[in-house]
RNA sequence: GCCGAGGUGGCGGAACUGGUAGACGCGCUAGCCUCAGGAGCUAGUGCCCGCAAGGGCGUAUGGGUUCAAAUCCCGUCCUCGGUACCA
């Protein structure tokens, strides 16, 4: 006999994906109309990429599931907004540009091409039409617009901060220092900080309300490092005097900030930080050099290494001694490096008996530590402290500590800062950790800053009208010495715009986040040239419905952008307060070592190769059923010859349902004891339980259940492959399901099976892609019978097959009489039946 | 150190608010089909004992709560991410 074989074309990716993506183009598919109203917009953002030339998978692994969900929410009837763009502006450039003699817009631009031309490869839906190119004068003109805004409003400001400065080339920026030790990138000089005067935003204007995150959606480990970020502490501000000496009259104010106002009489020295401006003034004559030494040492460390607490403390005395406010006592000043000049007051009181690094330090040096504040149990107990009793209950109380004694630690830090207010010695206060955002690169490929320094009027604002400030084509960005920008004398020299007298231009460049700190108002109107933004769509469009990233950026760029937004919605551009309503970070691709993919490592994957070998939809597919999306985890792609497999069964199902396959034996043949009604029946309840879990899978991001669910499916129509059903009205049915829900993960291979279905039908063709999100028929998904496990002591011991429906007492009876059960039981009475879930299963307890 | 997330078969992972542990896929085994196949189809596959029926053990680890724990609580070990001596 010669089994007659359907020859059916291959499912060839490679010769349908680009087709549908140039069809998808002429269609303007992608194409949002952002001024429609007849359905409801959806903002879908994902975070914008630094042109470094080539997409790895990780890149995919971010933005493949995201453009399934934007599909997903079309479908379902919204108008969804998917732009993309590039972060264009930064350090990479510059530095391949010293390297390689090219100009860093020339590699900027040559990398977005090719990240364009990938980005389409993928076949998501991004809105082209809206891109946006950071290092583009007509969108860095808009972050000057907003510099000036923000220097109106006093939330711009110039003031003096260190650099890293290697002595050989001129300023560095932080990443452009590498290595522990401290040296420069290019020459390998020890790298020292050096004063500069730069620019700020006052971010801390809004701390308190940057705590507040109600109204948005936001995963609660974000909300707690953005909590930390700010830090905000409250406390008491304490000021103490230096005492006279030989060397100084004494009476000079140093303040300190506290949280423990009521551990005042335990404070038994205190410590400055080494960039504390009176350190230099109280310091004795006998003092001077070893801490001179020591500050040397310290300003070349970073701010990591200042801040471990394993290291063993460091410290000099200066050689003069404060005076405690709250009982006169005189006590020695020291300066160390565990003491930050950036936050709070730059100075503290050390209580060595109650703070762990006071006490580590006491220790070292041998300086006193006086206890004043304990268990109320202990109270009068002789004891010694072998480490820092650090205060938490309400409960504990005061020991000497004056007439604060036997106070409860909260009254006496209410009494005690009530009685400093009242003398004029302190004040409650508040104090955060968070601090001003410094906005000043000296670099060349940045965005410049629009003012000009006159000699006459200071600091003046480049008029609106004069804007943008072009940064210079051609300048000696490779040299040292000093910015790139104070090198082009065409440049640097300006006519001031208030007296016309010369005047230098700012030569500093913007910190790469300002440019994304709002670049998602810029893509609703990314051309418009009155204004960096367009109120009537903002209006409409944001915030952003939905903004998907990486997890790195939880703190730095989303706060930059949420402090953006609301110094934007102050200044009248903006009417909202928060910028993206629901945030969701996935997890990190890995390279197959588990280190981070990066070029240097040579663990990157290439996502080109991946596509040309299996196509997009494969890749894509892959990257969703890898495992949960918040995860990530090391590239491996094992098993992604089980998403290619998964693809070409559906190709097969939809093109050849009749078919069947030589080497099963079953094939052709329906499931024993079940005719074509049951069999249909089998087909639709399978299609539409399936509708039902995939619908809550995309709507919760849970992107590997959704591809293992269809793939259950497939694997059911498999089964009457070949069968008087296959081919009828209820796989008819379930395969249409089947593309429909496969067409927001898979789009190509689903729109040519979709248009294929038309043709063999006669019916006119319209895109997948513009098709209902279908409905679940709950009557055909529901079941009539199932399993339901029997437990006895909590193990099961047997399965029954019940009717769906039955009362307790007719499932007890029937589960009752089984013999497993019986056996399982040995005679013995139950106590008690417990019906468990809702029914989902039943438990007998014995008591033995 | 601290904060956050996590630890489930040989592997990636599933298990929604405590209720059938291991869905789906990879890999492996057997059979079918094929000139052949690293293609396709079907079946099996947590571990141990057993011909089988069946039984025992199992979600890093030790306790606990519960009729019932991967899930909740306490302790320990390990991995990953972040990072602040924040006064």
């Amino acid at each position: 006999m010669t089994t007659e074989r359907t020859r059916i074309e291959r499912y060839e990716p490679a010769a349908i994906e680009p087709r549908w993506q140039a069809r998808w183009a002429e269609l303007g598919l992608h194409r949002t109309d952002l001024a429609d109203t007849s359905r409801p917009p959806y903002y879908l953002l994902t975070m914008y990429d630094y042109p470094s030339g080539n997409l790895h998978v990780g890149h995919w692994y971010v933005k493949t599931p995201t453009d399934a969900f934007g599909r997903f929410r079309r479908m379902q009837g919204h108008n969804v907004f998917f732009p993309v763009g590039f972060d264009a502006f930064g350090l990479p450039a510059e530095n391949a540009a010293i390297r390689n003699r090219i100009h860093p817009a020339q590699w900027t631009y040559s990398n977005i091409a090719n990240m364009r031309r990938q980005l389409r490869s993928m076949g998501a839906g991004f809105d082209w039409d809206a891109e946006v190119v950071t290092c583009d004068p007509a969108y860095y003109r808009w972050n000057q617009w907003l510099f000036l805004r923000f220097l109106e409003r006093g939330l711009a400001y110039r003031a003096t901060a260190p650099v890293d400065w290697c002595p050989n080339d001129g300023t560095l920026a932080r990443e452009q220092v590498e290595g522990a030790d401290r040296r420069c990138w290019r020459c390998g000089a020890k790298v020292e900080k050096r004063d500069l005067a730069q620019w700020f935003l006052r971010i801390t204007r809004y701390a308190d309300e940057l705590l507040d995150f109600t109204g948005i959606d936001w995963p609660e480990p974000v909300r707690v490092m953005q909590t930390n970020w700010i830090g905000r502490s409250e406390g008491a501000e304490v000021v103490f005097r230096s005492a006279p000496d030989t060397h100084i009259p004494g009476g000079d104010e140093i303040r300190v900030f506290t949280t423990r106002p009521d551990t005042l009489f335990g404070a038994t020295f205190m410590v400055l930080a080494p960039e504390h401006p009176l350190v230099e003034k109280l310091t004795s004559p006998g003092q001077r050099p070893v801490v001179a030494a020591y500050i040397e040492q310290a300003r070349r460390e970073t701010e990591i290494e200042r801040l471990n607490t394993e290291r063993d403390k460091t410290g000099v005395p200066i050689g003069a001694d404060a005076i405690n406010p709250v009982n006169g006592e005189r006590i020695p000043i020291w300066v160390a490096d565990y003491v930050l000049g950036g936050y709070g007051t730059g100075a503290i009181m050390a209580v060595p008996a109650h703070d762990e690094r006071d006490f580590a330090f006491a220790r070292q040096f041998d300086l006193p530590i006086r206890e004043v504040i304990r268990p109320v149990a202990t109270y009068g107990e002789d004891r010694d402290l072998v480490e820092a009793y650090v205060s938490k209950t309400p409960d504990d109380v005061l020991v000497n500590s004056g007439r604060y004694n036997v106070m409860a630690a909260p009254d006496a830090i209410r009494a005690i800062t009530a009685d400093l207010e009242e003398r004029g010695e302190g004040k409650a206060a508040v104090s955060y950790r968070i601090r001003d955002w410094l906005i000043s690169r000296q670099r060349y490929w940045g965005t410049p800053i629009p003012v000009v320094h006159c000699e006459a009027c200071g600091i003046v604002a480049v008029p609106d009208a004069d804007l943008p400030v072009l940064l210079p084509e051609t300048v000696d960005y490779a040299g040292s010495g000093e910015n790139p920008l104070g090198r082009d004398a065409a440049f640097l020299h300006a006519a001031c715009p208030r007296c016309g007298g010369p005047a230098r231009r700012e030569t500093d460049t913007m910190d790469t986040f300002m440019d994304s700190s709002w670049y998602w108002f810029r893509y609703l109107s990314s051309r418009k040239d009155d204004g960096p933004v367009d109120r009537a769509m903002l209006d409409r469009w944001t915030p952003v419905a939905q903004y998907t990233g990486g997890a790195e950026h939880a703190v730095m760029h989303l706060l930059y952008s949420r402090f953006f937004t609301k110094a934007m919605a102050d200044c009248g551009l903006v009417g909202h307060r928060e910028p993206f309503l629901r945030l969701f970070n996935q997890g990190q691709v890995l390279g197959a070592d588990g280190e981070r993919m990066s070029k240097s490592r040579g663990n990157v994957e290439d996502p080109d190769a991946l596509v040309a070998q299996y196509g997009a939809d494969t890749v894509r597919l892959f990257l969703m059923f890898m495992g949960p999306w918040d995860q990530g985890g090391p590239w491996s792609p094992t098993g992604i010859g089980g998403v290619a497999r998964f693809l070409n069964r559906v190709w097969t199902l939809v093109l050849d349902p009749h078919g069947h396959e030589p080497g099963d034996a079953e094939a052709g043949r329906l499931p024993t004891g079940e005719d074509a009604a049951a069999a249909e029946k089998a087909i639709r309840g399978a299609a539409h339980r399936t509708l039902a879990a995939v619908t809550a899978d995309y709507e919760g991001f849970r992107f590997n259940t959704m591809v293992a669910k269809l793939m259950e499916l497939a694997n059911v129509l498999f089964r009457y492959r070949g069968t008087e059903v296959a081919g009828g009205p209820a796989w008819d049915e379930a395969v249409r399901l089947l593309l429909l829900m496969l067409a927001p993960a898979a789009p190509h291979v689903s729109e040519e099976l979709w248009e294929r279905r038309h043709a063999a039908a006669g019916t006119a063709w319209s895109s997948i892609h513009l098709e209902r999100w279908p409905e679940v028929d709950a009557a055909a998904a529901a079941v009539a019978t199932r399993e339901l496990p029997v437990q006895v002591n909590g193990k099961v011991r047997d399965r029954v097959e019940i009717a769906v429906g039955l009362s307790a007492a007719e499932v007890e009876a029937l589960v009752l009489a089984r013999p497993k059960v019986v056996a399982a039981l040995g005679g013995a009475t139950p106590e008690r039946i417990i019906h468990a879930g809702g029914g989902r299963l039943v438990n007998i307890v014995v008591r033995g």
